[in-house]
DNA sequence: TATTGTTATACTCTATAACTATA
DNA sequence: TATAGTTATAGAGTATAACAATA
């Protein structure tokens, strides 16, 4: 058929679409950007979390990424397969695992997220530096996240969903 | 456990979290305004083309919305069931079926159009008219889709996915 | 021989429910 | 009695393969 053209009625009149292609193609880059590294999109959620604040718990993982906790389980079983984390029971109360990144684990996150900053960089290339800055902070604004991810005062918490 | 306010390695600060995210609230607007019609999102977009350019065979439409020719066999199921696709063979082709509105359908569409864009208001709503025409505008361009939808050449078709 | 539409099937991803152990 | 983690199962959504009718 012919190439895929915009045409009256074309679903890129739609805001939703726009949203879910960018999404989906922001993704694409980033994936393709940590793979190399061994690692999925929502495993480099959890090693960013940690990163910043470990030990944690599975649920405390869970409740900040907003997944499931039954999916947690997999995802740390797959980054403790590859020496990522550490799991262990915490001494303060032996039903929790204390998830902690071992040495190679902290390498992995520097450069993963090195990788998925470029990624966003590719992703923002056809924008300009200040047009780049405002759209990234309409998306804070349509969901009520506030600018600094330190400023105090919370939004409304976006619905359960991974971490990507 | 506390309200979900940002902290150093939230999820927030990825550009990949905000977008699903938007795209999750407004999918969730859009839904909620137009399934007191009858209609999910998906078959939204099916009536919107059809409105703009019917009648369309099956696999034109799935081509266009971007969603596999097997789900499109379902989507026309249930837009005929509520009667409001019609589904004849194409006298120049009978491989093909020719879809097309009813008259209900016709009237469904325009409904459907002014719900979902009240729904987009409201996802917009949180920003100034200036910076939500810049921030679609935002959209298109990392997306290479020119600003008008007849406006002639074409960006790079998106990947497959659903009508949202 | 290729294409449209259809059906049946498989696969992916995630949530729900039930269970163990700890508190 | 309630919670953290685990496992097994089920559900939604979509893609793949095979088929009949038609070109």
């Amino acid at each position: 058929m012919s190439s895929a053209r915009p045409a009256a009625g074309d679903p890129s009149e739609l805001l939703t679409y726009l949203l879910k292609h960018a999404h989906r193609r922001l993704l694409a880059l980033a994936d393709a950007a940590i793979e190399p590294l061994g690692l999925e999109g929502r495993e480099f959620g959890v090693l960013r979390a940690l990163a910043a604040r470990e030990p944690l718990s599975q649920q405390a993982l869970a409740g900040d990424l907003g997944v499931d906790p039954t999916t947690m389980v997999a995802v740390i079983d797959a980054l403790e397969d590859k020496g990522i984390v550490t799991r262990r029971p915490d001494p303060a109360d032996r039903r929790r695992n204390a998830i902690e990144l071992t040495e190679a684990g902290r390498a992995t996150n520097r450069d993963a997220e090195a990788a998925y900053r470029a990624a966003e960089a590719e992703f923002l290339a056809p924008l300009g530096g200040a047009e780049a800055a405002a759209f990234s902070a309409s998306l804070r604004a349509v969901l009520a996240i506030p600018d600094g991810p330190d400023t105090g005062d919370a939004g409304v918490a976006p619905a359960r969903t991974d971490a990507g």
